[in-house]
DNA sequence: ACGAAGTTAGTCAAGTGTGACTATTCTGTA
DNA sequence: TACAGAATAGTCACACTTGACTAACTTCGT
């Protein structure tokens, strides 16, 4: 939970927005960098506000039914700052829903085995490829693609050598 | 939960098992590679009863309170197969709790940021230090453990790079 | 001028995950 | 032999996450 805070406190230090824009905001360029869904964002935005780290006011444009945008508040830059240095600062082991597979791979047949992995080979290049082409980002987000292309393309070459050996 | 699922099954399909002899297991041997916790592989097997992968039988051992002994059934480990072929087809994007954090490094004074990320670096270090040490495995879990050190180097490097350009 | 499709802005029920807790039995040692 | 601590075997309340849904308004093609 703690990045997921950090995230919306991290967005809205830059600048107060309502729920709407910054869930566009991920979904369009932070999808693959985090995986903070929109039911999430609202309910964490909720718990930040009662945590009193982010203030909620009404704003009513035109015709449209009021919206709620939130701004960080004094505490919530206070928790931001503190996240960050904590976050940064910490190394969990990397994921691992994938090597739970890698652990009983042997238990299927080579043949059906081989084709598994070539096609996760297969998709770990398209997620390469396509975060190769995302233009240079102007803000730090750049760090985070940058890693993510790292360690997928540290696993494909792994993956490589596994599918090589056998 | 599919990657939970798969564990425990795969654990059962080699031997039918106790609630505590599976948690033991797996923290003493899997916590590197898994983050299923005893809570939730008890709530999980509990699942999988309900939906018949695994069946339960109660045993008294001594003087001993019984326990529940569980082991796969034949739909278990038809689910088993296919989720193992599942997951190891599929290359979801790497880990991203510590993406967000690089995502707003440059928030932090450059003294504070440079900290920050040398403890980080520290803690790669050490995670890889004693993944190392660990003896080889008989079993496929090396794998697993082998993709660990691998991601890890490569994150590491990533970050000592990142280092040096400040 | 009007219906379909898209945008805006959420909500909610149901599923998942876990830290903290309980309770019994064994085991070594003073 | 008695008592502290470890091992055994879980349970539970609570928090977090999310797919599916709602519902008002806008825009655009015909």
């Amino acid at each position: 939970m703690d990045h997921h805070a950090l995230l919306l406190l991290g967005l809205l230090k830059n600048q107060a927005q309502h729920g709407y824009q910054l869930n566009d905001f991920i979904e369009k360029n932070l999808a693959r960098v985090t995986n903070l869904k929109k039911a999430t964002a609202y309910a964490l935005l909720e718990r930040l506000r009662e945590a009193g780290l982010v203030a909620v006011k009404l704003e009513q444009e035109g015709n449209r039914p009021p919206r709620k945008v939130y701004a960080i508040t004094e505490n919530g830059e206070t928790e931001f700052l503190e996240l960050l240095r904590t976050e940064l600062s910490s190394a969990e082991p990397i994921s691992s829903p994938e090597s739970t597979a890698l652990m009983f791979m042997t238990e299927l047949e080579p043949e059906v085995r081989t084709q598994c992995l070539n096609t996760r080979l297969e998709k770990l290049n398209n997620h390469i490829a396509s975060l190769e082409k995302i233009p240079t980002h102007k803000s730090a987000v750049n760090f985070a693609l940058e890693r993510q292309v790292v360690l997928l393309k540290a696993d494909r070459d792994w993956l490589m050598g596994v599918l090589e050996k056998q």
